[in-house]
DNA sequence: GATGAATGAGTATTCATTCAT
DNA sequence: CATGAATGAATACTCATTCAT
């Protein structure tokens, strides 16, 4: 049927997309082999070639794919949220807890994010923007309801409030700290990002 | 005599590292070729061997030289200060200058830091945990002191203070914002985080 | 019904190999693709394996068919000539026509008579040979007849006067002279291949 | 030594040449493999690229190199006679003994005079019709000097000449008659183009 | 030490062919 | 018969590294 041959395809790409995601986290994006992400997959070398132009439209893909999937998560959750403050600490949550339960994509999207390939600077600013836009925001909404000072530049406040939990989540990734739960550890930053280390 | 030889070969070491932070910085360590740095730094190919082991050698060696001479500035510049407080400042402020004045070196030891290679991952957490620990070391200073609340966790701290400054550092070389000079954000990265957004 | 069916076959055969014709001429032979050629044809890449073994099977095959339809016409032009000279004229005139006429295929057949590949270096001399031989016949009966000298070596010339007609083809094909036409062309060659050069 | 450099140097791109003359000529330019030239010229695949950029413009250096040699021998050859129709004689004789002494260079100026890839359609009409030129050029001194008739057309004279050569050139290759040598071929040639088949 | 020509291992990508539907 | 998705073998080309000079 149309509907098997469809759910097939979409098996394969997906399994693709996955095992990429999974060779690309644990090899870096140069030192991934076609091969192995297709043996990741289950399917032939050749087969990725239908599915995705070349490997770097194969990242490029995954990035779009599982951004525009991370945005919808992020917004789902922010409106069930009535005040800057919480939103602030959902997103941290959220954040946090995408990456504790995709670690190799975060390891993955950071790779991107951070590479400084040729096609990595052209590329994707925009999503990005989107992704900094909604801490700004939030930020913004803040300031406007009274609940956060006035004097933030909230360019810079969206960018180190990011800053902050991508360091944690990628230390975290790199070398998870036993004495300390994901959390916690989002209640610690939102803490420390909202109320200041001033007594 | 000795001591010409031994300056000429410094001085061959030092063009090939300068060479190699800017072609790695321009073109990312994947994407640079050794005959490009060979070039940028006016030696044959086969010199570049002569001073480093490998090109991954190169990379480790430019991180290691680097790191040190920065922890020195900072370390310098911190031995003025008397406060947890100034002393968060003075790091911020110490931060950005190396990154304003070195952008290159700065995106190189930013890909150094993020690029998930292997040998990355094996090497140098080691160097970068005392960077870090700079920054633990004030925090905890300004528990000790009284100035910082005392419900901080210092591991988090850390590290969020600098995915702060890193981040923006990123942002700052990628796109710079027209709209705020690199000292005032380094103030406002400390206001927030010192003093919180909170009213 | 079976006639039904044995039409499509042939249909679709036929369409296969104009389709495979005309990609090879444009494309030459390790250019073209078997995709191409399917979609020339109006039928699925896999559909052209059922009715040749492979691509190389395909080109022979086109060469088999269009050479032996192209013996026929020429060997029934020729019944109607009653000289050597009127034969040899004939003989250019419905060899160049063919050209005229089907440029594609005139293309494809010199890539195989000329293309050294071992696949055809092995094959066809044989339906080559009966080509050739077809002049050197008239050559023959030209010297029997005492219209030709007999001087002449037959195998010699045989070659000599293909070769004239097929270069010209080729100069044709590539390159269409305004200032002559293919059938004055003809004459030309009648003339000085008869006559000779000489006053 | 300076000229020792050098001489290693040329020796090795002539290698790589004559090695590529050779694999192209028994294997077809596409089913020729850089592995094959790089084993039969004695060198690494990787050298074969400091020579030359690509398998296409090794082709066409070749192609440029020979053809460059090739109109010097006729043109030194031609210098010495003094009427068109020995020039015509001396061009078939040269023609002739350049392919007999280098059939695998004949064979693979050959391919690539014909072959249709796209690359060869665009290239070298230019040399090639030099070449063709030389040919027009005795065919117009014999007209002006009274030894030819003047109702030949010099375009076409030319052509079928050359056709003429090139065909028993490529049937000497395939199939060396053992009936006739390649000079008494040559002479043939001649007086049929020149005295033509009528007696 | 310095050079840069030579090396050859390593890989993304293509495409003729197959075969389950 | 017809399809076209899947296969995986095959190869031009790159570039880190070496070593004779």
């Amino acid at each position: 049927m149309g509907r098997n041959t469809t759910n097939t395809k979409l098996n394969k790409r997906t399994r693709i997309i996955d095992g990429a995601i999974e060779v690309f986290a644990k090899m870096g994006f140069y030192n991934a082999k076609i091969s192995m992400i297709a043996k990741a997959a289950g399917v032939a070398d050749g087969t990725i070639y239908l599915y995705f132009k070349s490997k770097d439209d194969l990242l490029i893909s995954i990035f779009e794919e599982k951004m525009t999937m991370v945005m919808d998560v992020h917004l789902g959750a922010l409106a069930d949220c009535d005040s800057a403050t919480t939103k602030l600490q959902t997103f941290a949550r959220v954040h946090l807890n995408l990456i504790k339960n995709n670690p190799a994509l975060a390891e993955l999207l950071q790779i991107e994010l951070r590479q400084s390939t040729k096609f990595m600077k052209d590329y994707h600013h925009e999503r990005f923007l989107s992704y900094l836009n909604i801490i700004g925001d939030i930020i913004y909404e803040g300031i406007d309801s009274g609940e956060f000072r006035s004097d933030i530049n909230i360019s810079v406040g969206k960018i180190i409030f990011f800053g902050a939990l991508d360091e944690f989540a990628t230390q975290w990734i790199l070398n998870q700290p036993k004495n300390i739960s994901i959390e916690e550890a989002g209640d610690q930053i939102c803490k420390m990002f909202i109320s200041g280390l001033k007594k």
